[in-house]
DNA sequence: TTGCAAAGTTAGGCACAGCTAACTATATTA
DNA sequence: TAATATAGTTAGCTGTGCCTAACTTTGCAA
């Protein structure tokens, strides 16, 4: 039951779904994670018995679907590393919001440790260093629209 | 024979891997790509069928491995992402080489032009703003050290 | 020049992740 | 409460990308 397996990117991102829809205040439903993830329900139902497998969910066929604490534990270091990028694409970089969302989905599963922690200390260091020090980032703002980015 | 669909990431990485070998003076062969990929040799055997089936290399079985001139450029634009998001990491995160080089290695299949272009212009403004204004990444490089980092 | 080791290929298999079509369970509402 | 619409599942298929084992080709050395 309890396989402690490096989890594909794919079972992440119904981990991830299921884990915002429940913050969402609604019981995940296979429908919903489908329309989030933008594939069919057949294929929902094929991810939840794996991660029901690896004991990351409670799931019976046509029950709901919670996530228990192990489950709970590894989609919010999913959520965690996706919002470390996106902050730092939309706070730092300055790209916009939609945009930074749908890299941030992809490059959660691509950065490690070392690098998101670092990720995470540049764009508070950033916020710190505005407040004290200088505006970088209005610099670089400005230096962006002087190259027409 | 030149289908111009979206390769894999797979693809991509052959295509680099190929290209660097090329680079580096030598005619790339199955066994240093496979080395290079850590895959078996069959599976460089199937990924080159597919890359020359795609008009990217010209290949025959037992034969040396060339790009085309297709072939040479979407290596070029796979490459040119890498080095952005290594130079970020390295130049502005500080961090080393090695991790570096793994990191961009995934991510440069997540980050889409907007983002690449963004952080290569935020990597050349933090040079360009050091030599002019403030040495903002000594302090962050300091911010980090204090953190433990 | 032949004969062996290394490089490369082929065949066949597996796991993952998606799909459609057909079915079953659940929920709504007339 | 019975009919029906919606949600969810199952079965079976596809493509990708890897593997091992067995084979072929190539190139070098005796």
């Amino acid at each position: 039951m309890a396989e402690t397996k490096q989890l594909s990117e794919s079972l992440e991102d119904y981990l991830e779904a299921i884990y915002n829809l429940s913050r969402a205040g609604k019981v995940a439903r296979s429908r919903d994670i489908a329309q989030i993830l933008d594939v069919a329900c057949a294929s929902v139902t094929g991810a939840l018995k794996l991660l029901s497998q690896r004991g990351l969910i409670d799931y019976e066929p046509y029950g709901n679907i919670y996530l228990t604490e192990k489950g709970l534990q590894q989609a919010q270091s999913v959520v965690r590393r996706h919002n470390i990028i996106e902050s730092f694409f939309v706070n730092v970089l300055g790209v916009d919001k939609k945009t930074a969302q749908q890299a941030a989905c992809k490059a959660e599963h691509a950065l490690g440790p070392i690098v998101i922690s670092r990720l995470s200390s540049f764009t508070d260091f950033s916020s710190y260093y505005i407040e004290n020090e200088s505006d970088f980032i209005s610099d670089f703002q400005k230096y962006c629209r002087l190259k027409g980015l």
